[in-house]
DNA sequence: CGTTGTTTATTGTTGA
DNA sequence: TCAACAATAAACAACG
């Protein structure tokens, strides 16, 4: 059972309101909810998703960001005004704002402002994925069977805000990714072909390590032999200081430093809403977001995921992002709203979701009791009962993920 | 001279 | 806790 420490929630949640305020502030923030800024059209042409949607567990696959990431990569988002599609840009998104499903009458309403997060648009939301899956991503959409490291390069800084800005030794580390990574394989350019350096391309022998454009390989994968030493750990393994000069040279030469400076804060800042990322694909496959799990059985993998991500936070759930259901026209289309704060308390009250709109809750004023007296709080998933029925049919298309929804039940989530 | 590609070192993260 | 991996930084050579 969950329990989460009061005090830390509520600095937690005092955090994530500052940084909503700045970004309103710095004019970055709450993205205005049009289609350009939204709607990932950008990668339509990006085939990423597989007709499983699960994948597989333990080393070597990937993170939960990731294939959180993958699945806002997957889905357009044309629907990713949160509620009722009636707020202008600019406006504040307010939870539980549509009345005609109303929240649970034990839920009390709280506006909840929403914030966007637009790997497109926003310099500071740096991707959630390794610079291999980006480097396969920007070789999938390019749709050529080779690529330049300029070509990725450009489709990276176009399509992802935060390498536009960023410091320009990221193109360093893909360089390096590519040499080092052996799912890489440099073709020699040809002698008509203008370009400077050679060509990449993903090993036909390891393309199998990228799902979805996500690259999932790890141990096997990297250029051990032919002299290249990175991965190796000698700095812990030798300690550097037990090594002689002449074992490590370029220590003596160079007097490289021995700081590392971090020149990306954001995840090393934000690491809070990178969990909560965790727990959003865990209620995404509960709530609807991928409707291709929402079995009985894959539903109970999801709850226990759901369940097993909350006890690893430490924090409460500052902030959630889901995808919304957007069942207009009989389409299910997604799209990604972060929404801050909320948790359960301990009092034992149910909330019961109705509809995909209406997700979790709504107990800041709990959350700011709890806060005062320090207790904890617990999260209890209960009963759940199966969201839209989906179209047996459904299925990818430009690698988008579209559901036809005949008859949408609507879901329900007991929370305790 | 700028870009490309390789290599080494260091530090942070993650999973067993 | 530790090993493996990812990310970052830097140096350097080759090339156009």
């Amino acid at each position: 059972m969950p329990v989460f420490p009061m005090p830390r929630a509520k600095r937690f949640k005092v955090d994530r309101l500052e940084m909503y305020l700045e970004d309103q502030v710095q004019g970055s923030g709450p993205t205005p909810l049009d289609d350009t800024l939204t709607s990932l059209h950008w990668l339509q042409d990006f085939s990423i998703l597989s007709s499983d949607p699960e994948w597989p567990s333990g080393p070597g696959c990937p993170s939960s960001q990731e294939q959180l990431f993958l699945r806002r990569l997957g889905n357009d988002s044309p629907s990713s005004l949160a509620v009722g599609d009636t707020a202008a840009p600019g406006m504040a998104q307010y939870l539980g704002s549509d009345s005609t499903v109303g929240p649970h009458p034990r839920i009390q309403e709280q506006p909840i402002p929403l914030v966007e997060v637009v790997y497109k648009t926003d310099p500071k939301v740096k991707p959630p994925c390794s610079h291999a899956s980006l480097i396969c991503m920007a070789m999938q959409a390019s749709k050529q069977p080779k690529v330049t490291v300029s070509t990725i390069f450009k489709w990276i800084t176009e399509n992802f805000c935060y390498y536009k800005h960023a410091e320009p030794s990221w193109k360093n580390s893909i360089r390096q990714t590519l040499s080092r990574n052996k799912c890489f394989r440099k073709v020699p350019k040809q002698k008509d072909e203008p370009s400077k350096g050679g060509f990449w391309q993903i090993d036909s022998e390891y393309a199998d390590m990228f799902v979805n454009g996500i690259f999932k390989g790890r141990t096997r994968t990297l250029r051990r032999n032919n002299g290249f030493q990175g991965y190796q750990d000698t700095a812990r393994t030798s300690a550097n200081e037990d090594v002689s000069p002449e074992q490590k040279p370029l220590l003596s030469k160079n007097n490289r430093r021995t700081t590392r400076s971090t020149k990306t804060p954001l995840l090393a800042t934000k690491p809070d809403s990178m969990r909560v990322d965790i727990l959003a694909a865990a209620l995404e496959e509960v709530l609807g977001g991928d409707c291709s799990t929402l079995e009985d059985s894959d539903l109970n993998a999801a709850l226990r995921s759901l369940e097993c991500e909350m006890e690893g936070m430490q924090e409460p759930i500052g902030e959630l992002g889901r995808w919304w259901g957007d069942v207009m026209n009989q389409q299910l289309s997604y799209g990604y709203m972060d929404l801050c704060v909320t948790t359960m308390d301990g009092t034992g009250n149910v909330a019961e979701l109705q509809t995909p709109q209406h997700y979790l809750y709504q107990h800041q004023d709990h959350l700011n009791e709890s806060s005062v007296s320090g207790e904890g709080a617990e999260v209890k998933v209960d009963t759940v009962t199966v969201p839209p029925t989906l179209d047996p049919g459904f299925g990818l298309s430009e690698g988008f993920f579209t559901a036809t929804c005949d008859h949408p039940p609507p879901p329900t989530l007991t929370v305790l």
